[in-house]
DNA sequence: ACGTTGACCTATA
DNA sequence: GTATAGGCCAACG
């Protein structure tokens, strides 16, 4: 299975729960490439091409900061969606961030 | 083809 | 504790 990097990436963020968040660096740690978490960003960037379905909101940055709302076609766009699974977002920044992290090397332990 | 940028993170000063 | 630098790899100009 020759998955490209961000097909890795993909499935990763897809299978985030309900409710919950991760972070760019969690990922790519997971997937081994620690220190590469700019290429999860680019990733998600080219998401849409390969599955518009990609919760995209679900990943932020370490901070709990919204920093690619401005990527999801209007800025609002991604605050609205993690409102809507009840996650609390205020100011860009995801409220209660440490308690509804979710991190893949863990919850997965590949 | 080269240079710069990019939805980041860690380390050092 | 805040500020600056480095690194990672790929895509865009």
């Amino acid at each position: 299975m020759e998955e490209s990097f961000f097909v890795r990436v993909y499935e990763v963020v897809k299978k985030i729960p309900y409710g919950r968040v991760t972070s760019y660096g969690a990922v790519a740690r997971y997937l081994g490439a620690a220190g590469s978490s700019r290429m999860v960003g680019w990733a998600m960037n080219n998401s849409h091409s390969y599955d518009p379905s990609i919760p995209a909101h679900r990943v932020v940055n370490r901070k709990g900061m919204l920093t690619g709302k401005h990527h999801f076609g209007s800025p609002d766009i991604m605050q609205q969606l993690l409102e809507n699974e009840g996650i609390e977002v205020v100011d860009d920044c995801v409220k209660n961030f440490s308690g509804i992290f979710w991190d893949p090397s863990v919850e997965l332990r590949i």
